[in-house]
DNA sequence: TTGTAGGCGTTATCAA
DNA sequence: TTGATAACGCCTACAA
């Protein structure tokens, strides 16, 4: 079916190295000969073979996604900025979702090895199991995402997740909230979600408080965790004034928890965020949370992982920490 | 670096071919030669190198998908059943946001076949353009997910958009509202979206109503849409009683707006949304909205993709409509 | 059951 | 500036 540069070749009365040093404009050629090559690519719908050209360069123009899930608006937005900043260096995305899987992970990144995958964006760096270790063996540049990056071995982008949540619980103790529930995150994001609760515990001792064990849910950034979490934790302890929810689609389902045991947010129990999804302006009450500068995340992270691809930098101790943002809006009120 | 299949070879002491007879357990190869063999792989690291392999087979293993939009909640979960179904046969997604660009689709299409992809799922069966003039040319086997799957040539998976408005709209009227206002999708979603307007239509003047050309605001699938539609909706006309937003997005958006008036939901004006996104539940009031089935879409597709992928099947006259469902919640009510 | 050999389409090297 | 040639790693007749 395809046209190959042979026959792009025998059409332009040429070699096929010559059309090859035309499509990669790789070499001085003639503008006559140039002319001639594209009028016959163009003549007879030349495309180019990729796997064919992977299989000489060893290099794909692809980039793997691994952690990434599908169901997460906050994470769908930072690899819509990710995606922009490859398309526009000529780069895709394989993406697979693994969810929360371990073992997936492991045999995303085999299936990329085998595709010759030319850099790896992780989502999150959880450093549970031997992924990490895997991803270090097979040397194919990678970034974190959104994860934590302070203390891992990868170059990365992220936030302060424990100011963030230190500066959360600092502005409900402000309010007049001592008794804090938290819902948190799940295991398999252990590493941002135990900063948030670090920071979030540190700034309650540093005010005189603390927080009991019993006053904190392990969600799993689902709405029905959220709302389950803020449903368990009130009747537990019923005399919890707010609740931080480590990610927007939680807090959304703990206002409905709330609700539906016919309390009031912010009357009777305030509810933070973290994100700043979307949706979290829209709801009512519209969501005080953690505004993550998501675009930026996604598009940093690529530009750093493009870069280290291309050999411009030195992978090692690339770290960029970006500013967050506390937004107030209704869902939360003095006490 | 990477042990290639001659190494293998060398190592367990046969040919290469026999190697790659193992690897692809495609011809009777004696237990003990494979187990040699195997037990090679196994010391050398061995990866099989995709890209050799697809340049000699002319099949990928990879399904390209063009239209999806990341942020789009309802387009995600039916992908991560999509995923799903092809991963169960060792599929891999390349995965592009095309947002909606006409070009973008065009281009993805093109790097589609120059990745020798072996399948695309269409998301959206947006007729304008060339697109699917180009993608019928291209002869790559592809099925539309959740579009508009009557009328096109290509086969597809997708609910009846007509039937579902309609029964939209006769519920509304059940409810005794008279004067509804629209809130439509966008351009470039034309199709379902013109086919939930028309079911529409003909419940009211089936009723013997009619809907005025004020009383429809073209939206595009956004929070913000769905905001500003209400807003001006209302404004131009208020005694509008009831708007129907043709995804839930844009529902949500609404609800927003609609408050923002200073009015209520349901009491002053009812909501309908479209999709039964996981968030419609949760949030506050409750939204009444069409059921899609998109674990089944995605999946579905997917299925009958890789059934005409393998050749089971004829392509031609492949259309499936699923069940949809209307979900009443709490964001309607009687006049 | 196993091995030999050729070719998939491209690019890189070397020579002209 | 251009061309001939070999090689990337794999699969598949065909032959043994």
């Amino acid at each position: 079916m395809g046209a190959t540069i042979k026959d792009v070749a025998r059409a332009a009365r040429v070699s096929p190295a010559t059309v090859s040093r035309v499509i990669n404009d790789s070499a001085r050629v003639s503008e006559d000969t140039a002319i001639r090559v594209r009028e016959a690519i163009e003549r007879l719908d030349y495309e180019i073979n990729d796997p064919a050209r992977t299989l000489r360069t060893k290099t794909s123009r692809l980039i793997g996604v691994i952690g990434a899930r599908l169901k997460n608006p906050f994470l769908m937005q930072l690899l819509q900025s990710a995606e922009k900043a490859a398309r526009k260096e000529n780069f895709n995305l394989l993406l697979g979702d693994t969810g929360d899987s371990l073992d997936k992970k492991i045999d995303y990144l085999q299936i990329m090895k085998q595709k010759n995958i030319d850099g790896i964006i992780v989502i999150g760096s959880n450093p549970e199991g031997d992924f990490l270790d895997r991803l270090r063996e097979s040397e194919i540049p990678a970034v974190i995402a959104s994860g934590q990056v302070e203390d891992s071995a990868l170059p990365g982008v992220s936030i302060d997740n424990e100011q963030a949540g230190a500066e959360v619980m600092e502005y409900l103790l402000e309010l007049g909230h001592r008794d804090i529930g938290i819902i948190s995150g799940p295991q398999y994001d252990m590493m941002s979600s135990s900063k948030r609760l670090s920071g979030a515990l540190k700034a309650l001792s540093a005010g005189g408080f603390d927080l009991r064990r019993e006053n904190i849910h392990s969600g799993d950034y689902s709405f029905a965790s959220g709302f389950r979490g803020a449903q368990n934790l009130l009747e537990e302890n019923s005399s919890i004034t707010a609740l931080f929810a480590f990610d927007d689609r939680m807090a959304v389902g703990a206002i409905r928890g709330i609700r539906a045991l016919g309390r009031n947010v912010p009357g009777d129990c305030a509810v933070v965020g973290f994100d700043n999804i979307e949706i979290s302006r829209y709801i009512h009450p519209a969501l005080t949370t953690v505004h993550q500068p998501c675009n930026e995340l996604g598009r940093k992270a690529m530009e750093l992982l493009l870069k280290i691809i291309k050999g411009d930098i030195d992978p090692a101790g690339e770290k960029r920490i970006l500013e967050h943002e506390l937004i107030i809006r209704e869902s939360t009120a003095e006490l």
